[in-house]
DNA sequence: ACTAAAATCATTCAAAAACATTCATTTTCA
DNA sequence: TGAAAATGAATGTTTTTGAATGATTTTAGT
């Protein structure tokens, strides 16, 4: 592979992903290690990327740090996108699912004046929908520790009582052969059944979800359309399911 | 997982919670104690945040005043003695329920570094258990406005995969001839629920309730012991049901 | 208020991971 | 063909990490 080749590559994994790690290149480029440093030094002197510990990010702002609000501004910005363009497919009257997580969660500002009924398993979320004034379903479960999240058998239970028109889920890994893919299997049970019972599931991802697998699978990757910012790969899946561009 | 983007994990997650512990950085980022530690150092040099004993803070954090309501409530120190009171009850490897309401909820730091599950209805009170690291269960629902709790048809089905020892609930009105009755009809069904499937049931109430009636019947006054603070009234309700005073 | 127990903390250390450097080999291109 | 450039392996060094230890703070009980 031509040492051009793999420049780009890395500068464009590293646009989609804000941080690399050396593996990941080592993977994607299949040469050595010797050679991803050479190229995340070269990159680095002419300014397209800072090197790390274990990889490289993306280099901040010339002139300035950006402040704390800033930082955090730039990390959400692709799911507020995302967020934002799903928002859009809501319509006065509807009933919809939320699931637990960051992305998901951002939709809703969203929904503010909407007339909607919203079905959700996450903690965080409800206390939002709550200030928002929005008719709001909890389902039971048990409270996980690490996302605030309701999962598990009696999640699944609980949510068997509701019918949504849309379903709107997080995803940690979307893959062509491995699907949708979640880490935690309780999780994976909770997405399954939201997709089970609502009339139209979407799955929200950044661009560093696809082509991730993780241990839990939740369903093919035509069970829910793809709302994504990411061109990587979209044309191939858009070959098995509908995918959306937030940009 | 890279350092960077740890720190972005540990920064987005406070500026979601204002506080954020370490146990639960420690579970979120799946590092171990001294790394969630050295972040922690390095974002605090870097500005970032400020770390307190169990974890950190936001930088600008303007207290929150205790809220007009909770000044307002002359009842309070009652609560908190009524909530001590029947927190004794509650022996490591039980299972209990905790309703909905200001009463119970000055329960849950009593119940700090208990073994036990708690089941309940309220979102305050399911994060502040989230916070004490106690397995929680919350019941599915419709989120009624006032109170944050989940209510209705679906969490009485909901409620109907638990079985706990022990139930604890508020109430609004306690008599003689009326028993235990709450304004909300659909709060009086959990409660009634509630009390059906916990072995031993009780009623937390400060001494403004005893001898009021409202709306709905939730059930005899035989059907659930009575903690509470009152003198008043105490000697004619004992002929009907235990009442335990928590002065 | 005081003491004991528990929780959290800073510090240290060894193992693991990632690193820069060197060098022999392969590739490229004149 | 031969020199320059690029590559990958080998080496020893540095950084990062998680566990262990004892110190410190917080909490609970009297």
């Amino acid at each position: 592979m031509l040492t051009k080749q793999r420049h780009q590559l890395i500068l464009q994994r590293l646009s989609e992903k804000k941080v690399v790690k050396l593996k990941e290149l080592v993977d994607l480029t299949r040469s050595s290690e010797s050679t991803i440093r050479r190229d995340l030094t070269d990159l680095e002197t002419e300014g397209y990327l800072a090197r790390v510990h274990g990889g490289a990010t993306l280099i901040s702002t010339p002139d300035e740090e950006p402040t704390f609000e800033e930082k955090l501004d730039r990390f959400v910005d692709e799911k507020v996108a995302i967020a934002q363009k799903a928002a859009t497919f809501i319509e006065d009257g509807m009933s919809i699912y939320l699931d637990a997580g960051t992305t998901t969660q951002a939709m809703v500002p969203f929904l503010k004046g909407k007339k909607i009924v919203v079905v959700t398993n996450s903690l965080p979320i409800a206390n939002e929908l709550f200030d928002l004034d929005i008719k709001t379903f909890v389902i039971g479960g048990e409270l996980k520790r690490s996302t605030q999240a309701l999962v598990g058998y009696n999640a699944r239970e609980s949510m068997m009582n509701y019918r949504v028109d849309l379903a709107f889920l997080g995803m940690n890994g979307i893959d062509l052969d491995a699907g949708y893919t979640t880490p935690d299997p309780e999780e994976a049970l909770v997405k399954k059944t939201a997709i089970e019972l609502a009339q139209t599931s979407f799955v929200l991802a950044d661009a560093s979800k696809i082509g991730k697998r993780t241990f839990s699978r939740v369903a093919t990757l035509d069970a829910a359309q793809l709302i994504t910012s990411s061109d990587e790969s979209m044309s191939s899946i858009q070959t098995i399911t509908k995918v959306v561009n937030a940009k």
